[in-house]
DNA sequence: AGAAAAAGTTAGCCTGGGTTTACTTTTTGT
DNA sequence: ACAAAAAGTAAACCCAGGCTAACTTTTTCT
């Protein structure tokens, strides 16, 4: 069974928010977003596309279907609520939480999530 | 200049463990004990002592050197402050909170650790 | 409309960190 | 003391996910 790796997760989620501001999204845009290369970029296009998380005409734009829009909102979820509490919790940097919460938004089990969403929900803050 | 990955790290910090506890350190055990093969465990062991992070004599036992110990030491510090953070913060269970520490020690900043320790020292639980 | 620029792709390479198989060296138990 | 078991190593391989160089297709601008 597949499973999404954490620079997949990190494609679909870029791919998310970028639609998500109106903007246009091409290869070029999503290797920049995550700076990386576009060859590395459409590799994992291609890897998405055969998994049926995003669809692609030949040379075309990038689009997530169904699934693939599930599974990006479900890491950017993830990603607001972690960079939210270690910002307004723990008090790091708004651009330090940011750059942590993309790290472990992948990789924390679901139970530290909850933790950290019922942390937030329970005005301990 | 070398710079530690996060399995390498895993590797000196499983060492400085496994020494603690009085337990001798060879090749099987820290293989046993970060479940993956010898040959594995062989490999990373010959980059640290390279490093000149671990010393071991052919075919013996494995010990931190100096600096070895002082890298182990800093990583095992951010997983207990981390695990206890997780766990008597947000409620996650051990055996969850070990699991998602051994994860995240090795990612995070240095800003968010101080965060999390801030939290645990300024008596907020 | 056609040249130049931008976007996308392909092929081939590299690195880290695993694996298995097969070997050597060391330790242990009778 | 020596055979069997355990420990360690070496070689060769795999895979993810980057990269560059070189190419094709599409877009844009004069």
């Amino acid at each position: 069974m597949f499973c999404l790796t954490s620079s997949l997760e990190d494609y679909l989620e870029i791919i998310y928010i970028l639609s998500e501001q109106g903007l246009k999204v091409g290869i070029t845009d999503i290797a920049k977003a995550l700076v990386v290369s576009k060859p590395s970029a459409t590799k994992a296009i291609k890897i998405l596309k055969n998994e049926n998380l995003v669809s692609q005409e030949k040379y075309g734009k990038i689009l997530l279907t169904k699934e693939g829009e599930k599974a990006a909102v479900a890491v950017y979820d993830k990603h607001k609520v972690i960079s939210k509490f270690l910002n307004k919790v723990l008090g790091v940097s708004e651009k330090t939480a940011e750059i942590d919460a993309c790290k472990i938004e992948h990789i924390l089990s679901k139970e530290t999530v909850n933790g950290i969403k019922n942390y937030l929900e329970n005005g301990k803050m």
